[in-house]
RNA sequence: GGACCUGUGGUGCAGCCUGGAGUGCACGCCGGCCUGUCAAGCCGGAGGGCGCGGGUUCAAAUCCCGUCAGGUCCGCCA
């Protein structure tokens, strides 16, 4: 992190921090302001206190009894000097030095506090949301912070560097129904109409490209009203980046740049490079589009081994395996639980081999499967598998991408290391499909947005074949999160129309929704592309930590309340008139 | 909408399966002692009726049902 230069420690109240004091002030009289971490009493001559601030603590030495507790801010006046012999405390950075002869003036009493200002106590999450402006004096709360505030800085200064200008957009947003639900602002001014929270500032970047920025940026807040997760809050910050007349690779070019950038202050290394793979490959060989290249354990495929079975649970399109080293030790009802979760996550079901040593030495197969398996199938699903003795193999046969998914998902449960340990392996998935699946009506549903631009060599058939069109959309991924992503955007409205003819969407809805973005092109839109950084997630990873909520100074719980806030609440009845609201009491729970 | 885990003094936990007086541990808190500690030490003390509501039972923190809150996940997140 970066260091605030000395001179900039003092204020008028003090001339040092706590965590800065050392060898060097030796003989000067300082003063440090801050909270009392520790009180340490050795009768009516000597008394210690550990004074934190954000820089971290020293001790000061009392000659005499103190009159302060926990918590107490003070401010205290001393000598630098350095400890007795033997008495340096070497877990402290500034545990070589001490104040000595101190005088102590209260600036604020305090509470006990609800739970002690340490990184080694685990507290329950909704105690340190409700009282989070102590959770957050906690050193590692306070890096977390501060690590934020590097990587946007770095983040800013790189896209800086490049070329970019940063613009504000609007938070209060017209409804654009589609993609995530939206939060509402009902209008005082026009009663029965609404604002929306932006979910993300996506059409307003294009209208800046409209607009002849040429280059653009902003750190920005994005609003989805979805259910919330680790990786998941209500509202998150996104590097919002958007460029004219550029191809998929300037924009991985310029994102690239950002994120490495980053990832050097928050870590003080630099990442090598980012590779990158198609989409189908992702699937193809971890089954899923964000996969994990922290370790193998990758997908197998066992249809040609099967091809023609016999065997019932095996008679499907697609026939996929992964190894698990080691696994045959799983006991019959952890395979059970994880059969379970394989339904949870739409298999039929999930078929397992034990791989054991046979009499003669050669390896053999314990399953309830194995006396339906030939000869053929048995030696062929060893070869295919590579697994010997002491292996688990998993079997998911399925429509592609069910057996695909469901052992992706596996993968990472049986083989998964939090998303924040180390290595940090990045990936660029690229040519995503256009579509992704059809909705209730038939139509094909837009796996990016509808003004996606797809991939030339597939243009021809967008009307013919919808679903085996890819698009020139791409994510970000690192470690198995999704950090991101972004497309080349339709410029053109010969293309952006057949696209809404696909989707299904017709030129009266393509101009009730979207009329102001289709209008602005009409009168020149150059050539464009753009992506976006999910910030809180970034940080996260290079926090250590596995949810953004550590990395986020006021967040919601699951059920997106704020205990702190008591966020949400039910508005004043005049608050309501005035919006020309009536609340409906709430359906009574049976 | 659904699945699972958790809920016991201020904090963290054990007790629950196999009902028998809230019984215990660590930290914190309050008071006393203590001139070199730093997760200070020693002595003493206060503080909870087990998330909430039903039920079973002679008896419920413990068993059953419901509910609320937190977390993880599925759905959802163009």
């Amino acid at each position: 992190m970066t260091a605030i230069p000395g001179p900039l420690d003092a204020t008028s109240m003090r001339t040092h921090l706590c965590g800065r004091v050392g060898t060097s002030d030796v003989g000067d009289s300082v003063r440090v302001c801050g909270w009392v971490a520790k009180r340490r009493e050795h009768g009516e001559h000597l008394a210690f206190i550990d004074l934190r601030d954000h820089t971290g603590i020293v001790q000061c030495v009392v000659p005499g009894t103190v009159d302060v507790r926990s918590e107490y801010v003070i401010a205290v006046e001393g000598v630098v000097r350095p400890r007795p012999e033997g008495t340096a405390n070497p877990e402290l950075p500034t545990g070589e030095v001490e104040l000595g002869e101190c005088t102590v003036t209260v600036l604020a009493s305090a509470e006990p506090p609800p739970f002690a200002v340490e990184d080694r106590v685990d507290v329950d999450e909704t105690t340190r949301l409700r009282h989070r402006y102590v959770d957050l004096r906690r050193p590692r709360m306070q890096a977390n912070l501060r690590l934020r505030a590097a990587v946007n800085g770095a983040l800013r200064a790189a896209m800086d560097r490049q070329g970019f200008v940063e613009v504000e957009t609007p938070l209060l947003w017209a409804p654009t129904p589609e993609g995530a639900r939206e939060f509402v602002v009902p209008s005082r001014l026009h009663h029965g109409s609404s604002y929306v929270l932006p979910q993300s500032p996506q059409l307003a970047k294009q209208l800046l490209m409209v607009a002849g920025i040429d280059r653009y940026y902003q750190i920005a807040r994005c609003l989805r009203d979805e259910d919330l997760r680790a990786d998941r809050q209500f509202e998150f910050s996104q590097l919002d980046v958007e460029a004219s007349f550029v191809n998929q690779d300037d924009v991985l070019a310029f994102v690239s740049e950002a994120v490495l950038d980053a990832a050097e202050a928050a870590t003080g290394q630099r990442p090598g490079t980012i590779e990158t793979m198609t989409w189908a490959e992702a699937i193809d060989r971890f089954g899923t589009d964000k996969p994990d290249l922290r370790f193998g354990m990758e997908l197998v495929d066992l249809s040609p081994v099967f091809e023609g079975t016999g065997v019932k649970a095996f008679g499907a399109p697609c026939v996929r395996a992964i190894v698990l080293r080691g696994g045959a030790t799983l006991t019959r009802s952890r395979l059970d639980t994880l059969t379970d979760r394989a339904r949870t996550l739409g298999a039929k079901g999930l078929a397992w081999f034990r791989v054991v040593e046979g009499d003669d030495g050669t390896a053999g197969l314990d399953s309830p499967l194995d006396r339906f398996l030939s000869d053929g199938e048995r030696s062929g699903l060893l070869a295919a598998t590579a697994a010997g003795p002491g292996d688990l193999v998993l079997v998911v046969a399925d429509e592609y991408r069910v057996a695909c998914s469901v052992l992706g998902q596996l993968r990472v449960d049986l083989a998964g290391r939090p998303v924040s340990e180390g290595p940090y392996r990045y990936a660029w998935v690229v040519d995503f499909p256009m579509f992704d699946g059809v909705d209730a009506s038939g139509n094909p549903v837009a796996a990016h947005h509808p003004f996606t631009m797809p991939h030339p060599d597939d243009l021809d058939r967008l009307e013919s074949d919808p679903t085996s069109v890819r698009s020139q959309a791409y994510d970000l991924v690192l470690n198995g999160w999704e950090l991101g992503s972004g497309s080349v955007r339709i410029h053109r409205g010969d293309i952006q129309s057949r696209v809404f003819a696909v989707l299904g969407i017709t030129d009266e809805e393509a101009e009730s929704r979207f009329g102001f973005l289709l209008g602005a092109f009409r009168y020149g839109a150059p050539p464009h592309a753009g992506f976006a950084v999910g910030i809180d997630r970034l940080t996260a990873i290079f926090a250590g930590e596995d949810s953004i909520r550590e990395v986020i100074a006021f967040p919601k719980t699951q059920s997106g309340s704020d205990p702190m806030t008591g966020a949400p609440k039910a508005l004043a009845p005049g608050t309501l008139a005035d919006l020309g609201l009536r609340a409906v009491p709430a359906p009574a729970r049976a």
